[in-house]
DNA sequence: ATGTGTGCAAACAGTTTGCAAGCTT
DNA sequence: AAGCTTGCAAACTGTTTGCACACAT
């Protein structure tokens, strides 16, 4: 299995080239222009197949679609640009995150989301 | 508009009676104890008109539906159970959250994930 | 030649909406 | 009595699956 189609070296590319967790529909709107008449499921099933390899990593951020990006970055932080939605990695961890918890609740991990206006919006909107 | 019907007064009570964040299918089991018949539409018909009369606030977390609860509790932290996926409003709040933004990003808020086992979980297990 | 991978369409799950009947005002 | 509200079922969106054909091995 995981035979080298060019729908996933699409994928892999795309996935490769932007260095941010990207949704499904980027993928596909990505990866869709390197791969003409690429289908929706094929994204999905792509998506299945590389995480059970562990060649990607899936981020669940709070009322959006997963977003998936490359293993290994730092995982725990995340930005959401409140202007063009984009999602980004954000560097950083939290000392003690188990002292922010309930009373008598037990803490193994934790994620923080961040939100604001990315590096880019903030160019247009000064530029407006 | 805004009637006084049995299946609000119901969603109303349960929101109420628990101090927790509930999702669209627990305000259904839960109120429909006290309403028979009740049905999934008329849950989130009411949570719809629930948040625009700003009698119900609504908490979205990564990879997981949302849930609902009065407004004014804590928004910014919260505690999910990795054993029984319930979630829990947990207190405090970070200081300089914007300091953990990449170069250049500028931060207006931020949400933080608490994840681990809850304390009746953690008295089950123990018994076990 | 074998059998996985793909695109299309149907199937699914969660949420929203249209409609006729019921209930609140 | 008027019209908002409800339950049911159909519609919709995002994701998964079945199927026949294409293609990598």
């Amino acid at each position: 299995m995981n035979r080298n189609t060019k729908q996933r070296r699409a994928l892999r590319e795309v996935i490769e080239e932007n260095d941010r967790p990207l949704s499904p529909p980027e993928l596909l709107a990505l990866a869709s222009v390197k791969v003409d008449g690429l289908g929706i499921a094929t994204v999905y099933r792509t998506i299945k197949s590389l995480l059970e390899d562990g060649a990607l990593a899936q981020v669940d951020l709070p009322g959006e679609p997963p977003r998936y990006e490359l293993p290994g970055k730092s995982m725990n932080h995340h930005f959401q640009c409140e202007t063009c939605r984009k999602v980004f990695d954000a560097p950083g961890h939290l000392d003690a995150p188990q002292t922010l918890a309930p009373f008598e609740f037990s803490v193994s991990d934790y994620s923080l989301m961040l939100y604001g206006t990315c590096k880019d919006c903030l160019a247009t909107s000064a530029t407006k």
